[in-house]
Order: structure tokens, then sequence, then C-alpha cells
DNA sequence: AAGATTGGATAGCAACACTATCCATGGAGG
DNA sequence: CCTCCATGGATAGTGTTGCTATCCAATCTT
């Protein structure tokens, strides 16, 4: 498969492409002469990948790379796979989360993955909110910690079991990339029926 | 107070308060003469807003006018209010989602707040993950849609009935930028708690 | 009177994600 | 064999975004 073939199926321009193979983000195809390289089904899952991170997860091009990078050299182990891809994923400056927020975390009866790029989301995520003066109680963060276990429970699939590394990887950024609108959908739509009911019924 | 003072009082520079001056994103400060306004509290929780929303929301300047153009004329009805909350909060465009997974949202019981922002956001989202090849099946769906039922719970709360629209949509809008990355947090971290008892035990 | 500060206007800048152009090569069709 | 278009590789340009920086006259403070 030539370049131009490769633009086609994928409906990214020559330009594009060429600018995603400079900056690492495609693998070079296969050398044929000077003037001529093969691209093959890799090139074309990998631009889709690309596209899906930016155009759905809003990575920047460097985000994108790290992705790639990944992919390319997974982890082994199935525990520290997830927290690369959660990793990369994270939304905010992979930076130490505060001290106390973590403390109150672990104190909440979440699993103990001290340091896990989740947990140190949730606690840079909680600190901002606090900061914004926007607290959320234990209470609160307990009931939708069970929640997000049940749509986890999704996320989780036996099959990720039998996958290679670089699959299992491919899996789970692109699943989270893809139904985090869907989940954070669900609770507008959720918020929506519930204000119905509440409020709509004594009027206004 | 001074635009000094509003600057040092909330970390923004003075020339970023002139842009958001300049972008309407910050309403004008009672003018005192010439060379002299006035600022009060009211700009200075404008600015921490529009910190908020660009910081953690990370919406677009675009965006934020939006949200100040709505807070400033709050809609009366309260279904309307979260309508435009979760209008000002979404992720692509505001097009017309396609015909066949509307119809497929409503089939399973969802409530039919067709046409609605957040059903709109979410037959994108869903198309957009079949798009990808990542079909999301009516057991997930309905099973999520539960869940976050249970996360909305704590967001549609009964205080909302006594406040002001604008309040009111300030508190909807702020609330949702803020608890987003916690919820999606919560999510990757039971992703990591179920991964570990469902593989961790088997080895690897 | 001197100096700093303000509002208002305009111009500049750095980052980002492409996009366009140029060039030498080289394979394919005639 | 010759022409011609696609290709790889390199480099430069572009449009958008979110600020910054500079300038100016007016005016407030000291």
């Amino acid at each position: 498969m030539r370049i131009s073939e490769l633009a086609d199926t994928t409906g990214v321009t020559i330009a594009t492409l060429k600018y995603y193979l400079r900056e690492g983000l495609l693998h070079p195809g296969r050398s044929q002469g000077a003037t001529r390289a093969d691209y093959d089904e890799t090139h074309v899952e990998r631009v889709r990948l690309v596209r899906t991170l930016i155009d759905v997860g809003r990575l920047s091009i460097e985000r994108v790379r790290e992705v790639v990078t990944a992919l390319d050299v997974p982890p082994e182990s199935r525990h520290l796979l997830l927290g690369t891809a959660h990793d990369v994923l994270r939304q905010s400056a992979s930076g130490p989360p505060p001290e106390a927020v973590v403390a109150r975390i672990t104190s909440l009866g979440l699993p103990d993955c001290a340091g896990s790029p989740a947990s140190t989301q949730l606690a840079q995520a909680l600190a901002a909110a606090e900061a914004a003066g926007w607290p959320i109680s234990d209470a609160t963060l307990t009931s939708w910690y069970a929640a997000m276990t049940r749509v986890a429970d999704a996320d989780v699939v036996p099959e990720l079991a039998a996958m290679s590394p670089g699959d299992a990887l491919h899996h789970a950024i692109i699943g989270n990339v893809l139904t985090d609108p869907v989940v954070i959908a669900l609770r507008r739509v959720a918020q929506e029926a519930l204000s119905a009911r509440r409020f709509e019924a004594g009027g206004s």
C-alpha cells in the first residue's frame, strides 16, 4: 500500500501523514527503494488510533506520542499495563498530589493503589474541586466509587487475559477514550431525568 | 476595588483581565471617571469561574463566553436550566445526532429527553464509539445508566429548588466541570481494583 | 508638580496542528 | 529510451488560540 492509498482509506491527507511520520506517531513504511515505501494494515490501524485519540480524546500530539511509544514497548505485567493506560490518559500534569488528599482517599477504603496514575488523578481532581470551593463529602465519594465500580465492571473483561500486552494496552486506552464521553453523557441524562422527577412535579 | 487589586486577589494578570473584559467574559467595572473603575465581589467570582472553566473544564474562550452569556440571562424554567448547563458543557459540536442512534436510546427506556443536549451528547458519543469499532451493547448501556443515576443522585440536590435561576445554573455548570474529573478518576481506580482482583490472583 | 495607575486600543508572541512547496529520484507507461 | 507523475525527505508557511506587551492620554495620589 502506497502513502496515497493510506491517505485515501483513512481520510487523512498525505501532508498530515508525513507530519505524523515526522513526529513519530506513525511508524515508517517498509522502504522499497528511495522513492517508495509500503504501508500495511498496521499503519491503517495506527492512523485510526491517532485520529481517535486526537478527535475524541482531545489528546495533544505529544501525548499521542506517549501512547504509541507505550504501545511499542508495552509493560509485561498486567497490573502495570492498566497503570500505563491511565497515565497517558491523565488530564492534568502528573505532579505529586497533595499529601492530605491521598491520606483521605486511602482512609475511605478505596483500594490502596497509592501512587498509581488513577489514584493520583483522583487526588488532583479532588484537590482542584476543593480549591474551587466545591468540597466532596466522604459519603458522596464512596457512593460514587460504588457506582463507578459497576461501570468498570464492563471495562475489565476476561478476554483481556488472553490478549497480548500490546493489544490489551490498545484496548484499555481506546476503550476509555471512546466510552468516557458516553459515561459522562449518561450522567447528564440521569441528571435531567432526576431533575424532571424532583422539580417538575411541583411545578416550574 | 481597582483592577490591580482584582489581579492580586485572583492571581490573574492585569493584561489578562483586560483581555477578558475585551472578550466579554468579565463584565465592566463601575466606571468612576475616565481612568478609574470599581470592581467588586461579583468580578472576583466571575474571574474564578472563568479560570475554573478554562483550567479544569478545558473550555475555549468562546465557550466560556457562552457560559457567562447564559448566566446573565438564565432561563426561568428549571428544566431548561439544566439543558442550558449541559449545552455549554458539550464536547463535540452541537449538530444533529444520527437518527438511528437516537431511536436506539429511546427504545432502551432511557428518559425521552429527545433533543435535549444530554441526549444529543449521548447519541454522538455512541455514534463515535461505534464508528471507531467499539460498539456498546444494550446491556452495558442500561447498566451504565443505572450506575450514573446513582452518581447523579448527588448532583440534583433539593437546595437547587430554592436557588435563583442564575445561581442554580452556576451551580450546575461548575459542579459538573469540577466533578467530572473525579467521576472519571474513580472509574479508573475501580478498573485497577477489579483488574487486580481478577487477574492478579491468577499470577502475571 | 511628579509619579504611578488606569482604561482603551493595538500590536506582538508562543504554542499547536497542520499545510504547502520544493526537490531529486525512480518506477511505470508508451 | 523518454516522459511524467507519485514519492520520500526537508523546510517553510498558515490559521487559530490564549494570552502579553506596548503605547497613550487622562487622572488620581502624594
